[in-house]
DNA sequence: CAATTTCTTTGATTTGCGTCAATTCTGCGT
DNA sequence: ACGCAGAATTGACGCAAATCAAAGAAATTG
């Protein structure tokens, strides 16, 4: 299941717009590993690079038991949790060089179950494994607080903007943040994969399937944006920004 | 401004309704420092026990760079952040017990303002200087990263609530989230202090003031909840749970 | 490849809530 | 106690988005 560790230049890489290591989120931890005592390496199965996931594959499950931290080599994944009714909601997703399950560490329980959107690769640190081992965690515990601490601001910021906007500034909003994730991940930003449902960015956005359809062509009508299959061309970055920010 | 260091049960409590050290949310990071070298006292000003606040009072304004984190003893704050116009958003509110500005140290800057909504009190603990000081900060990280998890595992169902919940089923859980931080820390669920306006409210649950107004009305028409003051008196606790739930 | 299901789009109708407006209430300073 | 300013309440109205509905497109299955 989990592959052994290896070098990340060791191995062939033929996957498809994978993102490389200096790029990915999980990298300052993987280099505390690394390279706190050189040469000493890490145990074998405590950080597997580029585990393949399957469409639809569960990373892990709502409410199980912390096991490790994920990074998203290749894919996308979104979280989800449930309603009263048990009907999906979807909490967030995860792009290339995203950190997956980082606050499920503080409650030793995952707060969302995380599903694969398409076929893809994560690297995956099994955390508490790696405290055990004695190696001084102490370098390792500032990046996670680090790490959590702007999840937390960036959270707040979310919440309080798609808390007040129309379904026009949530989803130029939720475009543009598109954009910023590929940009800082080096990737196109222009052509967006959209590998999500319609009902899963309306999850997320907290709105309805149809209101996203139209919106959606509604900003292809008005040359922001040209729908694809499962991706779309960014025509207009202004007129996203434009749309987006309330006044 | 900042008094020294003191023994929580040293100080006569001549406060209204202030919350005991060990209901507070800064107790652990406070065990910590206290009881990891015990007798060798924490150096002065670090620690800062119920330090006054006026009502209006800044805790600390946003984007100022990284002090301390407080810990509510008595009375109420908001945390704001502004919107392109300048115009105030509630992002928050801290009752007593509650910590404020943990996630402020991840990024050394505070992502928000907070203002008191009443008098008060706080202890505050300057973090940084305590790293300074040489002491062990491997058990105050372990209690901090799990302080962040639990934030931001919070947020994310307060958010994804939120987001497609309709005004009473927004207030409704609101007001039950004021029920069950009371009883948490011990306070009365029935009686409870509503120190923010109406504005207040709203902006943070992302309505409109005259909205708020009519579902509290509606709902002490329906004797859910009767309106004092700058109280409110919880009648139906299972009626607000009736309401808060979406189906 | 047809058959079935799932996803997406577009239209018609309804409704919850924001906006505007007027009145009443509350607290504060003189 | 008075008057003033801000806060809260209540009503009328319009619009954005949910809901209902139906048809077309795409994906999945045998």
């Amino acid at each position: 299941m989990i592959q052994s560790c290896c070098k990340p230049d060791q191995t062939n890489s033929n996957f498809f717009q994978e993102i490389v290591c200096n790029e990915c989120s999980l990298d300052p931890l993987c280099q505390v590993i690394e390279y706190a005592e050189p040469g000493s390496g890490v145990p074998d199965g405590i950080l597997a690079r580029r585990r393949p996931v399957q469409r639809g594959e569960m990373l892990f499950v709502m409410n199980q038991p912390f096991q490790a931290i994920y990074a998203v080599k290749s894919g996308s994944f979104k979280a989800v949790t449930y309603d009263q009714t048990g009907a999906e909601r979807v909490v967030g997703f995860f792009l290339s060089g995203d950190l997956i399950g980082v606050e499920g560490m503080a409650n030793q329980t995952y707060s969302y179950g995380v599903r694969a959107l398409e076929v893809g690769s994560v690297c995956c640190l099994e955390v508490d494994r790696l405290a055990h081992t004695g190696r001084s965690t102490e370098v390792l515990q500032g990046a996670l607080i680090t790490m959590l601490g702007q999840e937390v601001a960036m959270n707040h910021l979310v919440t309080s903007s798609l808390i007040r906007q129309n379904a026009e500034q949530r989803l130029g909003a939720f475009i543009l943040s598109l954009v910023r994730r590929s940009a800082v991940r080096g990737l196109s930003q222009r052509n967006l994969g959209l590998s999500m449902s319609r009902s899963d960015m309306a999850s997320y956005l907290g709105l309805a399937r149809e209101t996203v359809s139209r919106v959606l062509s509604r900003f292809q009508n008005n040359e922001l944006i040209r729908l694809r299959k499962h991706s779309i061309e960014v025509l207009d970055l202004d007129g996203l920004e434009r749309v987006s920010s309330s006044d």
